[in-house]
DNA sequence: TAGATATTTAGATAATTTTCTAAATATCGC
DNA sequence: GCGATATTTAGAAAATTATCTAAATATCTA
């Protein structure tokens, strides 16, 4: 897992509200920017930065495209932080 | 609490790998500063972001300011994950 | 108090990121 | 195939962030 490529991603308020967005289940790009007041293009950029860090998946349905949330990273984000943060019960990790 | 701040913190792998560096305790700035290749002016600026998101706590010891995590923070951010995420079990959140 | 050490603040520059416009690619319906 | 719709890519401008040097502040020790 690419830690830096998540941690940027999630750095963003307007990819945290496209996530955020996903929760309810998977939208196409048209429909995610409608909440948006930015441009299709600027949300692409977004859209490559999410996808990139791996935090959604995309599927082409005919003339759409499908954004849905990676889920698994979830997971591995928990992880991560705590490496990053000393656990309460248990020596920390690595 | 801060959500943007937060994340914006841990954006960058300079301030993830002070957060580290503290795990094992807290330290002086110099002492922080010792493991990076970067001036003391910068280390400060990165202090100062990580204050600011409150995930370190300081207090002056004399000459020193010693560093420490503020783990009550860690617990926010997993809320703060889980509130991004759908979880498994049970419904999503707000 | 004066000089040394530790850290921060101020202001500037360089690098990165966000956003835009314009153009390209892909798919649909006719 | 053609025009319309959906999305991405390319390239540039604007905003933000990381870093530096120089100077300021705070504390220690002699």
């Amino acid at each position: 897992m690419k830690q830096q490529e998540v941690f940027k991603a999630m750095a963003d308020p307007t990819r945290r509200a496209i996530l955020k967005r996903l929760q309810g289940g998977p939208l196409t790009a048209g429909e995610i920017g409608e909440a948006f007041d930015i441009t299709p293009a600027s949300l692409s950029h977004h859209f490559a930065v999410l996808k990139h860090a791996d935090l959604v998946r995309t599927e082409r349905r005919g003339q759409y495209i499908v954004y849905s949330l990676n889920s698994t990273v979830f997971e591995d984000l928990a992880r991560m932080l705590m490496d990053l943060f000393p656990t309460k019960g248990k020596a920390g990790g690595k």
